[in-house]
DNA sequence: TAGTTTGTACAGTTTTTACTGTATAAACTA
DNA sequence: TAGTTTATACAGTAAAAACTGTACAAACTA
């Protein structure tokens, strides 16, 4: 095998386990291989780049490489003269996992926490309430309780989410370069 | 309104909410309403229990029982003298979402470290062949450095995982319950 | 301003995934 | 052992998602 089969062979194996991974991310292989394709290359790449490398429409270029944006896991770039939008991947691994947290864990932990506190008051106010019988006042007791412990979850997953946003995660699992070299 | 559909109505809002969010752990919505429906029940259901619940096959529980098994958001219980397999959410949140990690993001780091350990050793062995070129030559020199970098980012995300199932993520996030009663 | 180039909205198609119904194996019962 | 009950494998169908090609608006160029 020649010297650049074998480089590209290399490559190819971390491209595909990128892509059978980004799952993780939301995304679908294919946009795991155009984001492996983008690190590979040492310089930032176009649309048309992208169709040509990879063998896709140029729509799905545009939307996957948007998919991608939205995660931050990869930006916009600029070269001189060069006029169509250039995208490489952020360099920053460290940071891209950490905007996975802040975007989507976030999101996710907001919109519990807004369904929670609403459905919770409702039931602390039907509680009040002398008209419904004992039975199904147990079940609203049981299910304040419920409420109250994920609601305690959900704060938990915040507070996790801004000990990853505000970088003090690095204090307790601190970044070490070449390990094992 | 009457009391009872007012306790189902706090009730759906919530599994609505898991539906759409599950997502994050890789499962469909089917499954989080399947989840969410499951959390509100105060005993364990079997598939049969499910089926009726949820409108659904007893294929479709089954299978999706199985995966949220699987992530251990669900698990076996036992009922004396009922014959059918049963099933109750977790209740421990927080180790559940721990286990998503040792169980997903493990995974997938240790495929990544064997794939860039692969790599890293071909083309390190590539990089001593007289026979390449300079500027392959130069190109292997920039990807071993890329290769290097990936893996000591998967190296920090191993012992973040680790940093979960060992608990240790509570010294720096601790639970803290009731903290807006 | 007219003529290009570029990115993306949108509709249609292909592919994939979720879901169902039937068939069957395994476990239980009498 | 024969007869049930229960869970799931598997094949087929329905639904959803990914992907493509065309059309067009916005931005640029001359």
């Amino acid at each position: 095998m020649e010297g650049h089969e074998k480089l590209e062979k290399a490559r190819e194996r971390i491209i595909e386990t990128i892509a059978q991974n980004i799952h993780l991310y939301g995304l679908v292989p294919s946009a795991g291989r155009q984001y492996g394709m983008m690190f590979f290359q040492n310089e930032p790449l176009t649309l048309d780049d992208m169709t040509e490398k990879l063998g896709m429409s140029k729509t799905s270029m545009s939307t996957s490489v948007r998919a991608l944006s939205d995660l931050k896991l990869v930006e916009r770039a600029w070269k001189k003269g060069v006029r169509k939008d250039l995208y490489k991947v952020s360099d920053d691994w460290y940071q891209s996992f950490i905007d996975l947290f802040s975007i989507k864990w976030r999101r996710s932990v907001t919109l519990h926490l807004v369904a929670i506190k609403k459905s919770l008051a409702e039931l602390e106010e039907l509680s009040k309430d002398p008209t419904v019988n004992e039975e199904l006042q147990e079940e609203i007791k049981i299910d304040i309780e419920k409420l109250k412990y994920i609601r305690n979850y959900y704060d938990w997953l915040e507070r996790l989410v801004d000990v990853f946003e505000d970088q003090k995660i690095f204090d307790l699992v601190p970044i070490m370069n070449d390990s094992q070299d």
